[in-house]
DNA sequence: ACCTGAACACCGTTCAAGT
DNA sequence: ACCTGAACACCGTTCAAGT
């Protein structure tokens, strides 16, 4: 009798957190962060907003599993691959994962990082770069290193307005014509570059991703050289 | 007679919307972007919430302000110095400019990056780059890079709980006591290294920094090599 | 055990009214 | 030209009351 308890998601029993949760996300897909709000996420969960709280303690606990949701779709190194190549999965594994949900990002820079998993999580890219011969603090250096940088390309995405439904092209086209002739003379010939060929992001992505394994795998070369 | 028109700024004429922006920046330095709202903003400069509508267009043109402010800070990169040194600078000033106003590279996330102001800036890295031999596009990438690593890390800042204010040993001293016994072997590896030595956070992002510039410089020296 | 309805304190924003 | 006071639509959250 209850339109909830058969209703389009095929899930026909009660409430619960998980379903809360992933509701929450579903709706963040669709209508971007912003529109969910507890009375909205409880209109589409057929609910008034005061009984979300049955299942979740607050806003920030939602919030919470949400980024946990997102990050539980990031590839977690395996032990037994070479270490470049298991970072550069993780890093590729992550850029898709914030594509598909494009709030995540911006959800895992204020939510603290210290649950369980991502404790787990630390270890095992920790573990992957030690074995390889890093140092801890070196090791731990590395991996700040590369989730500032996945992060903050993810930063860069939304922010030069370079979206993937986006035509750069155009965009490249616009921001030349809007360029009075002769000032900005370096922006004008990259616009010139993008108005023809349009922009990779994900080319971009691992090219700068490169540039910091390259390094690190340089390093190490010279280390162990060092110790021969 | 009216308090505000001799109150401690020193600023003796009327609102405006530097004075405004100004006072919502300090607002934020000291008590959290979170604490900027409408209403006490007005309380701080002895005026009603609605009048703060007559010098600034709405919240989001605040928020701009407060942005474009904490950008002014970070180094233009001066065209006659070496560019490795020039992106060092230029990062090393936005990493410093973000430690004194932890609300600014929140904010630039969401606001779009397209001001006069910004199209100059990038300008100015970009002709740095192109003059040193980077192509337009390699240019781009480059740019793109930097700039993701520097915001990745600010945001790293608050998620580790690694803030200045904050004792790293001890962090990692309870880290270390709340890993299981044989758990975690790497995570605590680290930890163990990080209870004795404190965790340096210029030395880590300078770290990271020369792992991107390194190879970008090696990437030159072997472009030049092939043409010569 | 879970949900409702109403309330509370707080937002950003608008607008007629004052000076 | 700038400020006030009151209002509006919207938040997150609490809580007694229902079932």
């Amino acid at each position: 009798m209850i339109a909830r308890a058969t209703d389009g998601s095929g899930n026909r029993d009660t409430l619960n957190r998980e379903r809360v949760v992933r509701a929450a996300a579903e709706l963040a897909d669709e209508r971007g962060i912003d529109s969910v709000t507890m009375r909205e996420l409880g209109r589409r969960l057929g609910v008034e907003a005061a009984s979300l709280y049955n299942h979740v303690t607050g806003k920030d606990d939602l919030l919470s599993g949400m980024a946990d949701l997102a990050a539980a779709e990031i590839d977690l190194p395996s032990i037994d691959v070479d270490w470049k190549e298991a970072m550069r999965r993780r890093a590729v594994s992550a850029r898709e994962a914030f594509g598909r949900h494009r709030w995540a990002s911006g959800l895992m820079d204020s939510r603290k990082w210290s649950g369980p998993y991502s404790l787990y999580y630390a270890d095992r890219v920790l573990g992957t770069l030690i074995n390889a011969g890093f140092s801890p603090v070196i090791a731990s250096w590395a991996f700040i290193g590369i989730d500032s940088y996945i992060y903050g390309f993810e930063r860069q995405r939304s922010n030069l307005s370079m979206s993937e439904d986006v035509d750069t092209v155009e965009v490249a086209q616009e921001t030349l014509a809007a360029i009075p002739q002769g000032a900005l003379p370096s922006l004008a010939a990259v616009a010139m570059e993008y108005a023809e060929k349009p922009y990779d992001e994900a080319a971009a992505f691992e090219f700068g991703l490169d540039l910091i394994l390259d390094s690190l795998e340089r390093q190490l070369e010279a280390d162990s050289a060092t110790r021969r």
